[in-house]
DNA sequence: AGACAGTTTAGATTATATCTAATATAATAT
DNA sequence: ATATTATATTAGATATAATCTAAACTGTCT
């Protein structure tokens, strides 16, 4: 059932839909905690059909082009990717660079006239601070 | 004027007003732009005294520590720094990566409920899609 | 079968950022 | 002024992240 919907979102973009590309959905759909590409290189290698790391970075970015996968981008580290869902915007850890997600709610959208000749795709926050566990390990110091 | 501005923010923060510095706070006070760090190493060694490309890096990140300056992180490219001035938002372009300042607007708290344990430092919006020149020249096609 | 576009591959290459450990500098104490 | 000390800088090596290359493979159509 899961499989026939990944399937169906892969053809739909215009996706063949591959062994190497399904590995990565189906990875992105049973963890959700935001891998980067080498973990889910590292991860779907586990399992036979071995992929290759360009063919992993080369679908992640037809993934995210064909708007199936989101990218987050985290200073100083790999990027880390999670699949379009439900939409939700993101928190980020200062301290481990964890990101987790954070419950959707709508945003203002910004003046027409501060928008200037910008085509909006997508607007999206991003919280900052410490996670659970690094708020927890600095408060016990 | 802005010479002392500068000094008196970085002994504010403890750190020291070295020529270094001082460099790269001037070269983001002039250019707001958001460069990336290759782009400020390069510009501030055009003058003297020449500084090295592991004093850019730490010098930027000591001042992202400080709360002076804010790194954007950008998906498969360098990261850009601007100067903590006026609290902004920004709009990242799909197509060149530029990073363009928003007009700043206050964002809804979440829940927090939904907030958990965390301690959330502070939050920023990240529009995406194209940017005047990109939009323009994809509409000419 | 043959043709073709889309896909995968290993390994080389590029881009980005950090580390190392020797040296220099600025702030403070004497 | 000189000594002491914590901070900061440096060149180059190294690490990490992502992309490129060109040859081989796969599925679809005729
Ligand atoms: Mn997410
Ligand atoms: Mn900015
Ligand atoms: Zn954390
Ligand atoms: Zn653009």
């Amino acid at each position: 059932m899961d499989a026939e919907a990944i399937k169906r979102s892969l053809e739909g973009s215009g996706l063949r839909c591959t062994a190497q590309r399904y590995a990565v959905m189906e990875f992105l759909m049973d963890h959700k905690g935001h891998p980067t590409a080498a973990e889910i290189f590292e991860a779907v290698n586990h399992v036979d059909p071995r992929s290759s790391r360009a063919t992993t970075y080369n679908n992640l970015r037809d993934l995210v082009k064909a708007g199936l996968v989101r990218e987050v981008a985290v200073e100083g580290r790999a990027g880390r990717f999670d699949l379009q869902g439900m939409r939700h915007h993101h928190f980020i850890c200062d301290r481990c660079g964890n990101v987790e997600d954070m419950e959707w709610f709508d945003v203002p959208r910004p003046a027409s006239r501060s928008l200037g000749k910008r085509i909006v795709r997508e607007c999206h926050l991003i919280f900052r601070g410490l996670c659970p566990k690094c708020a927890q390990r600095s408060a016990s110091r």
